[in-house]
DNA sequence: CCGCTTCGTCGAAGCGCTTCGACGGCCTCC
DNA sequence: GGAGGCCGTCGAAGCGCTTCGACGAAGCGG
């Protein structure tokens, strides 16, 4: 392997002529820079990153912290990591992978022995230990999620309130009056994962401003899950028009049952959706959908600790405005008689 | 953040002492080790990455390459990514992500920088050109897969072929003759991703040894794709009595159009399963399966890697061979006239 | 009782890079 | 035309760790 003393012979300067070529942090004229790629380029150097590491104190890694347990949606997990890996690469950083059940020990470990410049953690829940963990720590993060006290650490995240919100809008705008939501499971509520907590606040309070008539009910997502929760729903509510349902899992099996029980979609019940939008596409029918744009919380969560890196000010909590569209699952209610 | 001089000197001993306690690569006595632990204790030393991987060009950092396309089942994906993270883990090694989409370009950045030990590489296509750059590079590295032409490089994966054939052997034991292959999507054949591949092959061939009359059919998992691949079955083998479902997505629906049919599994149709347990058995009715086992192939392609890594010798290619749980799908073939 | 080995520890030399201060040479401005 | 600046480059000092050779001390056999 070449290092920066081959290059700076090859080119006759001296190494840190090299280094000021490659980090631009100080003026080198335009023949001695072509001079040092030229070499660069020849003796295909690459920098040493421990080096690089230890003299500069920054090693242009981030770690990304997954849960990997599989009672979260695993595509959407997915999505959002890779936006996280392909918005580090556009900033010129590699990704480290951790997973959320390494706990506190993980995140302390990277930051400590200094491999990564800041931490990115997912599925965090309302008090989550890590918290704590990540105040103490040298290096800057930010959360994807929103924990009861995010104090001192930055957060991004869809603003899942106003898209609970949203989804009961389009409803009522198109007549509706009797909502039901088919919310994740009850495992995901009992952990305390704050974004279900938040949809569901943003669908009582926007059910309330709105004068709607409402429910909710956690699913699990198998079918006899989404069987009871349906049956539930029609006891509770009965003469329902429209359903929200916040559940990737189950929401082809929601789908399905409706049909099953002879309802059409839009014809007889309206649904909308709480999912990324290639899942909302690749459903029977397109469903009208409350996006969750893992792609650009991920880019916003990377953009947002690069700015912490450089000392630039910051937003503490950034939440993403929901944008729904409207496709094929959503129609004003049938009239019935009554 | 303390250093191994802070350490040295609050235990009383040089750095080169704490460095061997540390490592172990030489005898320490007793006494001196308890006094050094104790200071590292005190001060919370954990030596910094960058550094040690400058002095000793190791970096105890894995490169984890892993596709980001989606027409891959994502789930099976996460599955293997985990098992790599945990297996890394406990061979005191941390895991880089990278995505496939980067390249050649992407293994030989880590690589030439030396920011990883060893490479492991997932989705390998048939003449995958990354296979070539891998050999290139200083460090060694593990596919999970099987390319074309492995010369150099260490493979491990399940045995698609004798999963094939196990699958068949299994359907044949109960009496079936007429047996269709639902395979992956044709995007996944048209990739050259070997393990479609292998799969037919295996079933090709355990269909002409237990003289079985089948059809092979890819099959696009929506609806519609699942209809018409199931359609044509019927129309290219009539009286088809059991189904080989090599498509994670697909198997679902399936399931849900047999039944549309009016066919009962496994009374009117059986129906082996490829995919991972957890898939199985979380289908309306707990498939027979042969096993995805992803946790093994990721933990083998760990511990295979850090074998190279200590100059052990190693297999070059290393197929898991295939198990098959009967569970409720399958079952001898209806007696029917004719 | 002497010389040889083994054990436990130290000191110093790097690993490859960044960065700070220094320093000529050139331009500019009065 | 000389003082003052800026531009472009160099040299050297580290960053924090590992590792090699060296060296006393202790243990052993003859």
């Amino acid at each position: 392997m070449a290092t920066i003393n081959d290059v700076a012979r090859a080119a006759g300067v001296s190494p840190s002529t090299v280094s000021y070529v490659l980090s631009g942090r100080r003026p080198i004229s335009a023949q001695t820079r072509e001079r040092v790629q030229a070499a660069i380029a020849e003796l295909g150097f690459h920098p040493h990153a421990g080096a690089r590491a230890l003299a500069s104190s920054r090693t242009n890694v981030l770690a990304l912290v997954v849960p990997l347990r599989t009672d979260v949606n695993v595509p959407v997990i997915m999505q959002f990591a890779t936006a996280v890996v392909t918005a580090s690469r556009t900033h010129n950083h590699d990704v480290l992978l951790l997973t959320k059940d390494e706990g506190t020990a993980g995140l302390e470990r990277v930051a400590h022995s200094t491999m990564v410049d800041a931490l990115i953690v997912m599925d965090v829940e309302r008090d989550d230990v890590r918290i704590q963990a990540l105040r103490r720590l040298k290096q800057p993060s930010v959360l994807i999620g929103l924990p009861e006290d995010p104090a001192g650490i930055v957060c991004v995240d869809l603003d899942f309130e106003a898209a609970a919100a949203e989804a009961l809008r389009h409803l009522a705008w198109h007549g509706h009056r009797k909502v039901a939501l088919v919310g994740p499971s009850p495992a995901v509520y009992k952990r305390g994962t704050t974004y279900a907590e938040r949809f569901l606040t943003g669908f009582t309070i926007g059910s309330a401003e709105l004068g709607l008539e409402t429910m909710t009910h956690p699913c699990e997502p198998d079918r006899e899950g989404v069987r009871a929760c349906l049956a539930d729903i029609d006891a509770q509510l009965p003469g329902v028009t429209a359903l929200v349902v916040h559940n990737e899992e189950a929401l082809r099996m929601v789908l399905e049952e409706l049909q099953a029980s002879g309802r059409r979609v839009p014809a007889d019940i309206s649904v909308v959706a709480v999912c990324p939008r290639d899942v909302a596409l690749n459903m029977p029918l397109p469903l009208t959908s409350v996006d969750i744009p893992a792609h650009d919380v991920g880019g916003l969560a990377v953009a947002t600790a690069m700015k912490l890196l450089d000392g630039r000010p910051t937003e503490p909590v950034r939440l993403l405005p929901p944008t729904l569209v409207e496709r094929d699952s959503t129609a004003p209610p049938a009239v019935t008689a009554g």
